[in-house]
DNA sequence: GTTCCCACATACTGTGAGTACGTACTGAGA
DNA sequence: TCTCAGTACGTACTCACAGTATGTGGGAAC
């Protein structure tokens, strides 16, 4: 709606400017424009409507293109959906990675960790394309494809660490299942906190509960408990082989 | 599946039949066949195509009627959606009740619960349509009011004993983010389960996994513990009245 | 200056959700 | 047995939107 007509791209009357090496051409820089403001209308429509509430009239028309531009940069709704997705993603998983420097052991690590993904999970946008359509939109399976090489990756480190912490060596399938199982808990948890009347309570109860949870397994460790390991009772898998 | 293609609506000749009392009419009986039929190829299409790859006219030619009739009996795709997420959670919720009937103590009855769970997430229909499609279809918050209502609530109930036999009373608020927190990270464990090469190791792992987190609760239980309290730093929300 | 081609714009098509309205059949009353 | 009303659909449309085919203007290499 209010379709403004008015002129694309920053129109500037391009002075003559001898191509100086290692500069982006004056064409390469207005394409990468245009493709930077169709990610950042398509972030925010797609964090206010959602993505079956967004079409592609309306991101066009907030980049002040048309769906020419469109799809001459992406092959369609979904690669703009992943475009937006990845870069959601990896500001998360930067967000928290800063905030573990300050952190030595493993378990303050963890809480830290914690404490920056529930600020991060309360952000309307990450909240809405990461949980919320994420796995719709992409497929499960593509969406955690993407997941591990950021968020994921970071909450895989402090999990390796804390079970380092408490002297269980596990493989990395089961590193994997761990972390798996905290994301989850995290993710869930970091949404209930976001829908809350008061967030910030809501997410020191979450404190609260996770941290519990940890002083479980670090009494485990402090009496030197076994670590976990499957039982496997083979019902119609006789193999268990693989990795 | 296997869905025989056989007559759904009996188009029979209509013998004149008086209208017992207590029977439904031959109307009402016929509405109900359609309806039910109009879910039955929903469930199916959805699971297998999921919800925005399923048309309104696959499913009214599944059921073989037209759109009038689907639009008579539901407001909506969505409407439509939600008849057949209502569908699955219920099952599901009753056969993870169904598990848990054979269990007394606390510690067993939330093992047998997560066996249970592990089992149901593992079925195509539940992990397409609540857990993959729900949130972004129906929206978060319609999503875990539903689900509150049946495999949630079990879950409540799951914890709130677990939480009862390590003697830590705690509120509503807290035994609902437990209670969160565990449903997410069985939610998320189910899915890595179902998408695993070798399902049986994989869900033996997440037994194992959360079996030695409850060790470790269990853990602080024998040693009397003091329970979870969160501890409440105010930021911007001074006061903190109130659910 | 000429030419190429990239980065778009324009105009179209197909599909699918939703709607307006028509109709046959059923069940209740006379 | 004959209306008669209303339910339970069917038919035919509209509108919105994803995707496509093709045209074009302007920077850049020569």
């Amino acid at each position: 709606m209010t379709k403004t007509p008015g002129k694309l791209i920053p129109k500037v009357p391009s002075p003559k400017v001898p191509s100086v090496p290692g500069a982006v051409s004056r064409r390469a820089h207005y394409s990468a424009t245009t493709k930077r403001a169709l990610i950042d209308v398509a972030e925010e429509l797609f964090t206010a409507n959602g993505y079956a509430g967004t079409s592609l009239d309306s991101i066009v028309a907030g980049a002040r293109v048309t769906k020419g531009a469109l799809y001459h940069h992406f092959s369609g709704k979904r690669a703009v959906f992943e475009a937006v997705f990845d870069r959601v993603e990896s500001q998360a998983g930067q967000t928290i990675t800063q905030a573990l420097k300050r952190q030595r052991d493993p378990w303050s690590r963890a809480m830290a960790g914690l404490e920056a993904f529930l600020e991060v999970v309360q952000q309307p946008t990450y909240r809405r394309i990461v949980i919320q359509d994420g796995p719709s939109v992409m497929g499960y399976e593509r969406f955690r494809e993407l997941e591990e090489r950021s968020t994921f990756a970071t909450m895989t480190d402090i999990v390796r660490a804390l079970l380092k912490a408490g002297d269980w060596d596990v493989d990395e399938a089961m590193l994997k299942t761990f972390t798996t199982i905290f994301f989850g808990a995290m993710s869930s948890a970091g949404e209930s906190v976001a829908t809350s009347d008061d967030t910030a309570q809501a997410a020191a109860r979450v404190e609260a509960a996770i941290g519990f949870l940890l002083a479980g397994l670090q009494g485990l460790a402090d009496r030197g408990a076994a670590g976990p390991s499957p039982h496997v009772d083979d019902e119609d898998e006789p193999e268990a082989a693989g990795d």
